[in-house]
DNA sequence: TTTTAGCACTCACTTTACCCGAGTGCTAAC
DNA sequence: GTTAGCACTCGGGTAAAGTGAGTGCTAAAA
C-alpha cells in the first residue's frame, strides 16, 4: 500500500470529479459511488469514492439533490470542468466539409444566412439555435440612396459596410423637389460614409442646415428624413430548434417547461439579454472566442438553469454579431463549443464574401 | 301541463346547447346536469336536462370524456355555436379608440406594424396572435432601382404597390458598366410597373435580350441580376404570445404540451399551413371577413385541438395577408372574432395610409 | 306524454399505505 | 489509507381504498 502524495490526491480528485461530470452528462441521472466504480477504471472501492465525493461537495463541485441520492455536479463543477478539464473537440472531418460547401453554396441573402445560421445550430447540437444580429448602431454607413416613389414619398435605403441594408418609406405632406433630394444625396454620401450609424445620425442633423440654406422651407423635411430614416432599429433574433429542449429529462416538470416557454417566448428580451451578459467580460478558457455561462452565470433568472454557449462573428475584424446555442448546463461543451466556433467562422467568413467581393 | 309544440322543443335544446357551450367555454370543466340547472334559469330539473343532453349527444353536438363525467361540446357544436347562436361582440369603445390611437401615432415601418399587431392580437385574446405576410409573388411592382455600391457589387430595390419593399445585393465577377445598369434600370420600370411579381421575372427573362443587343457580353449578367433579385421569398410570419396558451388548463398534460411547442417551433411550417387553409373557402357564417377554424377543421393535425379565427387584411381593396389568433377550442369566439375583425381593418387602414397618400 | 324524483352504478381522481432499491454515512477491520 | 459491512434514508412506483360528481334507468307525478 503506497501513500499518495498531496498531488496525486489532488489529480485522483480531479479524475473523479470528470467522471462524475461525464456519467452526469451522459446520463442525466445522479451517479452514484457504485455505478461509478463500475464504469469507469478507477480501481477504487465505492468506499473510497464516497469519501472523495463527500469531499468535492464540501468544496462546492458536487450536491446532493437528496440524502439517499447520488452526486449531481453544480455550475461551479461545470465551471471547472470548461475551465481546466475539457478538450476543445473538432468537429468530424465531414461534418466540417459538409458545413464548409453549404456555407459557400447558397448563403447569398443575409436574412437567409442568419436563418439557415440558427437551424444548423440547433441541428449540430440537438438543442436550440440563435443567433443576434445588432441594430444598425454600430455598424457604419457605406452607401446612402433616396427613390422618390411618387412626389410625396420618398424611399430611403442606408447600406452598411456590413452589408445589411435597411429602407424606410417617407411620406410627406407636399411634394418633394427632386433637386433637393439629389442634393441630400449627395450630402449624405459625402459627408457621412464611413461613420457609425448613430453618429451619422446626429452629423446630418447638425449639417442639415447646409443644404437647406437653398430650399429654406424644406428644413423640416430633411429634419424628418434624417430622423425617420436613421431611427434606430433594435436588430433581429432568430431561434431556432426551441422544442428540442422540451424532449430532454432536464425540463420534463410542469414548471421547468412553463418558464422555459415563457423564456422563449420573449425573443427580444432574450436578444437583449444574451447581447448585454454577452458583450461584458467573458469568462475565461481555453475557449477561443467561444463564451459559455453556465447556470448562475446568467444573470437572467430564465437562464438559471441553462448554459449558453456562443461567440461573436466578425465582419473586416470586426464583431458585429452574435450567435450560439442553449441548453441544459448537462451539455457536452466539448462538442457545443466546437460546434460554435465552427460555425461562427462559416458566418464570418460567408459575410466576408457578401461584403468585400 | 303544456304540450311542447316541435318549435318550442328545438328552442329549448338549442338554449341548452348555448348554456353548456358558454359553461364550458368558462370553466374548461364538464358540465353536469345539476351544475347547469342551478346556474342558468332554464327552470328545468336535472333529469330532464340529462335526457336533452342526450338527445344532443346523439345529435353529435356533445361528447362524454367518459361515463360518469360531464359533457364537453364538441367540434360540431362549435361550429354551430360559431355560425347560428353567437352574436358578434363589438369591441369596447375604449378599448377601440385605444387601439385606433395607437396604429394612427406609432405605425411607420411594416415590419414594425405586423410585430405590433402580432404583439397586440395576443394581448387582447389572451393567446397566441399571429400574422402572415405572403412573399412578394402576389405583389406587384411598383418601382425598380439599381444602386452600384462598388463596381462590382450591385443593390437592387424592388418597391411593391402594398408598400413591401425587398433588397438584394449582387455580386458579379467584374464591374458593372454605368450605362448598362441605366438601361436595365429604364427597361425594368417601363416594363413591369404594375406587373405581379411572378410575372414581371419571366416578362424580365423573355426581355433581357433587347437590351443585351447593345451589350451582348453582359447577358449573362442582366440573368443572373433579374434571378437573383427578382427570387421568391417566402413573406414572414409573426407569431407572439406562444405562451400563454401554456398556462392554460386546456393544454395541461405532457403530450398536449410538447406537441403545441413543436407546432409552434416549426413557425415556417405553421405560416405555410395556415395561409393554404385560410387561401380555401372559408367556412360560412356571419363573421364579416373573419374565418373560424374549430379544431378538425384544420387539416394540419397539429391544429386538431385548437381553434383558429382569422381575417386577411387588405391593400388597395386586394387582400394581401392574413392576421389572428390561434387558442383553444374552448374560447370566447365572439370576443375573438371582434377582435380580429377590428385589428384587420386597422392594419389595412395603416397599410392604406402608408401606400396611398 | 312529459317531467321529475330516486337510486344504483361508473369511473376519474385523490389519498394512504406499502415496498423496493439505489445510495449514503459511519464504524470497524484490513 | 482503503475497504467491507451495515443500518438508515428517501424518492418513486404500485396497489388498495375512498370520494364525489355525474350518469342512465325506472317508476311515479303532473
Amino acid at each position: 500500500m503506497r501513500i499518495l502524495s498531496e498531488f496525486d490526491q489532488e489529480d485522483r480528485k480531479r479524475k473523479l470529479l470528470q467522471a462524475v461530470i461525464h456519467e452526469y452528462i451522459k446520463t442525466g441521472k445522479p451517479v452514484g459511488s457504485a455505478h461509478l466504480a463500475s464504469g469507469y477504471r478507477l480501481d477504487l472501492s465505492p468506499a473510497t469514492l464516497r469519501n472523495v465525493m463527500s469531499e468535492l461537495e464540501e468544496e462546492g463541485f458536487l450536491s446532493h439533490p437528496h440524502t439517499s441520492a447520488g452526486r449531481v455536479p453544480t455550475d461551479k463543477a461545470y465551471r471547472f470542468y470548461v475551465d481546466a478539464i475539457m478538450d476543445v473537440q473538432h468537429l468530424a472531418r465531414l461534418e466540417e466539409e459538409r458545413l464548409d460547401r453549404e456555407y459557400k453554396a447558397r448563403m447569398q441573402e443575409i436574412q437567409d444566412l442568419m436563418l439557415s445560421t440558427s437551424k444548423t445550430l440547433s441541428a449540430l447540437s440537438k438543442y436550440t439555435g440563435f443567433v443576434w444580429t445588432p441594430g444598425m448602431e454600430k455598424a457604419r454607413l457605406q452607401h446612402v440612396e433616396l427613390i422618390p416613389l411618387e412626389p410625396r414619398r420618398i424611399l430611403a435605403v442606408l447600406v452598411s459596410d456590413t452589408g445589411m441594408v435597411k429602407h424606410r418609406i417617407v411620406s410627406f405632406d407636399s411634394p418633394v423637389p427632386p433637386a433637393f433630394l439629389g442634393d441630400l444625396r449627395t450630402l449624405l454620401n459625402e459627408d457621412l460614409r464611413g461613420k457609425p450609424f448613430s453618429e451619422a445620425r446626429d452629423t446630418l442633423m447638425d449639417h442639415v442646415d447646409r443644404i437647406t440654406q437653398r430650399h429654406m422651407d424644406l428644413m423640416e423635411m430633411a429634419r424628418r428624413l434624417a430622423r425617420e430614416a436613421f431611427s434606430t432599429n433594435e436588430g433581429d433574433f432568430y431561434l431556432e430548434g426551441a422544442g428540442s429542449l422540451f424532449s430532454l429529462p432536464d425540463f420534463q416538470n410542469q414548471e421547468e417547461m412553463r418558464s422555459l416557454v415563457h423564456l422563449l417566448d420573449e425573443k427580444t428580451h432574450l436578444g437583449e439579454m444574451l447581447s448585454k451578459e454577452m458583450g461584458e467580460t467573458a469568462p475565461g478558457g481555453k475557449s477561443k472566442g467561444v463564451m459559455v455561462r453556465i447556470g448562475a452565470e446568467n444573470k437572467s433568472p430564465g437562464l438559471r438553469n441553462m448554459s449558453v454557449v456562443s461567440s461573436s462573428y466578425v465582419v473586416n475584424g470586426r464583431p458585429v454579431g452574435l450567435l450560439g446555442i442553449l441548453g441544459p448546463k448537462r451539455m457536452e461543451y466539448s462538442r457545443m463549443v466546437a460546434v460554435v466556433d465552427a460555425v461562427s467562422r462559416l458566418v464570418s467568413q460567408a459575410l466576408g464574401r457578401m461584403t468585400e467581393k
